[in-house]
DNA sequence: GAGTTTTTCTATAGATTTATAGAATTATTC
DNA sequence: GAATAATTCTATAAATCTATAGAAAAACTC
């Protein structure tokens, strides 16, 4: 659970002065020890203290990186989120049968759950705890997500291949529904393979449970 | 959002002294209200103060009905849940096409939300709050729940209606995970109608997404 | 290495929160 | 209606939590 890697987000906010480079460094180490924190006790049972803690350093110098719990939350819903967002639009742009997409879609939604689960994992579950101006972005980016999925779906019924008396609205919502339910199993259960995971969830959303007669 | 109805399975336990089902009527109050101000807030977000509130009595009073706020969480997420599981093995037991009892399981289920919302979105997002200890009934319900769903879908695959390549833990989580998704969905938007969202939901779960061939 | 900037620490104000004890009130019983 | 039991209230102890201010330490610059 280190949550590295994806830095570059971040990173690439901060100008190449060492200074702020080596804060934008440790700020990523504040979110991810945030998002630990956040993900294992909830927004309101966790405590700046333990926030702190997890980083190694004292309660107080915590606001050197956050202006405040609040804040903290809302970084840690929006970290990596538009990278996410951005891999989702490459993926549907891409020309592809429908089956191809979805199962792409799948891998690259419960792959980033096992890759930044905790960040993910507080999105999920806690983003609710923050007041509405907090949630702008965070609404935005979770709509152009939803939309992408939803025309993906009136694209395959475009083709032929989807059945064309799906709601894609209501669909869209679903696999999403699945998707997170399966991610917050990962997250639980380390004995789950996460490819077989990605496998069963797609095969579900294509060709559900029943038969073809 | 009253949930009253089945005030049963707590007066049921009261003795018919006036007393005792006096006391029982005003404590299921206090856990309906304790659902209400947690599916709110969550559990460490609500204060004793705010169910208090709820209740129109004072903060302290709140004690007179629960030993703890912990234990007050308890009681929320296990209210009328052995009910719902009681139901769920009815549905089962049933002599009925397995397309039918699929859609009577996501009913029941979906029902339930809309009737329990407040105590069922307790259970799902503030269950694992708890220390172990105070979640062993909860585990055993829920296994029951899960496995009486599996079983179901081992019944189909006997009657060769559902294919035979499915795997019906991981499908029966997944069922849970749709429902509960889609229940957290109707509790936010009244908008949303609890018949056409059962409809698709196991339209999809039977169906999936794509066109037979 | 003196001076400057960044980072961390300590200490604390001020507000909340849970849970308890004992008094006060209301309801019930005979 | 006096005696008893149930319910609610008030007041408070004790613990905890966020956020801030200013000092101390560490890192960096020239």
């Amino acid at each position: 659970m280190t949550e590295s890697s994806s830095a570059d987000a971040v990173l690439a906010t901060a100008n190449v002065v060492p200074h702020r480079k080596k804060y934008a460094r440790k700020k990523i180490a504040a979110i991810e020890a945030a998002a630990r924190v956040f993900a294992d006790k909830g927004f309101h049972g966790a405590t700046t203290q333990d926030i702190a803690a997890e980083m190694g350093i004292q309660q107080g110098s915590l606001y050197y990186y956050f202006k405040s719990k609040e804040a903290a939350l809302q970084e840690v819903c929006e970290y990596d989120f538009s990278n996410y967002v951005q891999r989702m639009k490459k993926i549907c742009a891409k020309d592809q049968p429908f089956e191809a997409k979805m199962l792409a879609i799948v891998t690259s939604h419960l792959t980033n759950y096992s890759q930044k689960s905790n960040a993910m994992k507080v999105h999920n579950e806690q983003r609710l705890y923050l007041p509405a101006e907090r949630r702008v972005v965070l609404k935005e980016l979770g709509t152009t997500y939803r939309r992408l999925l939803e025309q993906t779906l009136a694209e395959g019924i475009a083709q032929g291949l989807v059945r064309n008396d799906i709601d894609t609205h209501f669909v869209a919502y679903s696999i999403i529904g699945i998707c997170n339910s399966w991610g917050a199993n990962l997250f639980r259960d380390d004995s789950l393979d996460v490819f077989e995971t990605i496998e069963q969830c797609s095969d579900l959303i294509l060709y559900g449970t029943l038969n073809k007669r």
